[in-house]
DNA sequence: ATGTGC
């Protein structure tokens, strides 16, 4: 698969076969996925066979191999002309995200309190594979109310404060969730582990920014040169993970009676406009609604441990979920059309002035939030009027080696010495996890984050590094 | 990513 070189951060699968669209992968010739086996690219080339896509099948520059679908990618249907929606372009951790939280202090005054801040992060944090979270759920009836009030029920419920919502997407709830699509093992699932970090390349970081590029746009974000952040990664956990298991089989089985063919199985989908489409679509919000719950949490336990360790406050900047399928009206041949957004490993990046900003980010824009590798940096970029992508920009720094790959050639021991030797503070939940997110498993994210404001889908704002990491 | 796998 050899893409054409269309601009320095735009590369073009041409149409061929069963494609429907080209494919479009914003990248510079570097990030390409090039890892020998690495079927990224062909992904891309066949998720644009789509029954209803529309424009092109997109991939961020942080692209790489998944499940059906490539993370880092972008695929919209088109919901009334037949276009289908597919669990395998949302990914199995339905609403993983990030959210950013700004300290109300700066690097050098806070760093006497950082060792006793990690300390209480490291006992307080729920983390790791399997185990459970901080908010133990009644049972099915409370789940249900979690899951179609996402973080807005949190708060109601005490975990948080009313300005938490007016700074996360959708205002914390999308509104389509349907708890009554959520299979019971998902619900059984997910009822200790409201509040968890999860595994993986999950974590709760503290940052400093460490440099700023758009100094008005960083004021109205409220960041300034050497502030310090949190930064929170995590998903929905094994209800997620549930629901997506659940509903791929579905959709699976009900392929034929829909006359859909699909070049690879893991795409499976159906129409957005059928019981299936609709179920799952019902299923994932709900999903996603339990992923925003969680970060919102997560944020609780941080304000704790900050207030106790240096009396200091947190404020959030912003909550992005990177694992969706949402319904959205954006222009294809210069006429509006009702599409399901499928973004997977991407985020949505709004423009300054567009109608779903908080009032006091219309001028400025949305925030997008970019975790990179643990160890490395961060940033905060901003959506741009002229993102070719229905609004959507990279996710992070993007896998380029396996988590076998990376289990051969570090040891996590020696990798917590090195961050540490670096002055960075960390508490892991587990060696081998450790070793799996080396960074040099990695992309560099200031190589992807420079292709991504060079392919015009966001723009730098500021950039953080880590002082301190409580890995999942 | 995931009570980690054909």
């Amino acid at each position: 698969m050899t893409p054409v070189e269309q601009t320095p951060f735009r590369f073009r699968i041409e149409r061929r076969g069963v494609m429907r669209v080209p494919g479009v992968v914003f990248a510079t010739r570097e990030l390409l996925p090039q890892a020998a086996g690495d079927m990224a690219l062909e992904q891309v080339a066949n998720v644009a066979a789509l029954p209803g896509i529309v424009r092109a099948s997109y991939a961020m520059p942080d692209v790489h191999w998944g499940y059906g679908f490539p993370i880092g990618g972008v695929a919209a249907t088109d919901v009334d002309a037949g276009g289908v929606i597919s669990p395998g372009g949302v990914g199995f951790d339905i609403s993983c995200g990030v959210r950013l939280l700004a300290a109300d202090t700066d690097r050098g005054r806070f760093s006497p309190r950082l060792r006793t801040l990690m300390d209480i992060l490291g006992d307080t944090i729920p983390r790791g594979v399997g185990r459970g979270g901080l908010w133990k759920l009644a049972g099915r009836s409370q789940m249900e109310k979690l899951l179609t009030g996402g973080a807005e029920y949190a708060v109601e419920r005490g975990h948080g404060v009313p300005r938490d919502l007016v700074r996360c997407e959708d205002h914390g709830a999308l509104p389509e969730a349907d708890p009554s699509q959520v299979g019971q093992r998902a619900v059984d699932r997910g009822l200790q582990q409201v509040g968890s970090l999860g595994a993986g390349n999950h974590f709760l970081e503290v940052q400093a920014v460490d440099e700023v590029y758009d100094t008005d746009t960083a004021a109205a974000f409220g960041l300034r040169p050497g502030q310090v952040c949190v930064m929170i990664h995590c998903g929905s956990r094994g209800l997620g993970h549930q629901v997506c298991t659940d509903h791929v089989r579905v959709m699976d089985h009900s392929l034929r009676a829909y006359g859909i063919s699909v070049p690879d199985r893991q795409l499976a989908c159906a129409p957005v406009v059928s019981p299936p489409g609709r179920d799952y679509l019902g299923a994932m919000a709900a999903a996603a609604n339990y992923g925003r719950a969680n970060r919102q949490l997560l944020t609780q336990a941080a304000r704790h441990a900050f207030a106790t360790a240096a009396g200091v406050g947190l404020d959030l900047v912003y909550d992005v979920s990177h694992n969706t399928a949402k319904i959205e009206t954006h222009d294809v041949d210069g006429v509006p059309r009702r599409l399901c957004v499928h973004r997977k490993g991407a985020t949505l990046a709004l423009p300054p002035g567009h109608p779903n900003l908080p009032e006091d980010l219309t001028e400025a824009g949305q925030p997008v939030l970019v975790p990179g590798t643990m160890g490395t940096a961060s940033y905060v970029m901003v959506g741009t009027p002229e993102n070719d992508a229905f609004l959507s920009a990279c996710h992070g720094a993007g896998r380029v080696w396996s988590r076998h790959q990376a289990l051969r050639r570090v040891r996590g021991e020696q990798l917590r010495g090195e961050m540490e030797a670096h002055g960075i503070a960390v508490r892991p939940s587990s060696w081998r996890g450790l070793a799996e997110e080396t960074p040099d498993a990695y992309k560099d994210i200031d190589t992807v984050a420079a292709a991504t404001e060079g392919a015009g889908l966001a723009r730098l704002v500021v950039r953080l590094v880590p002082l301190g990491v409580v890995k999942g």
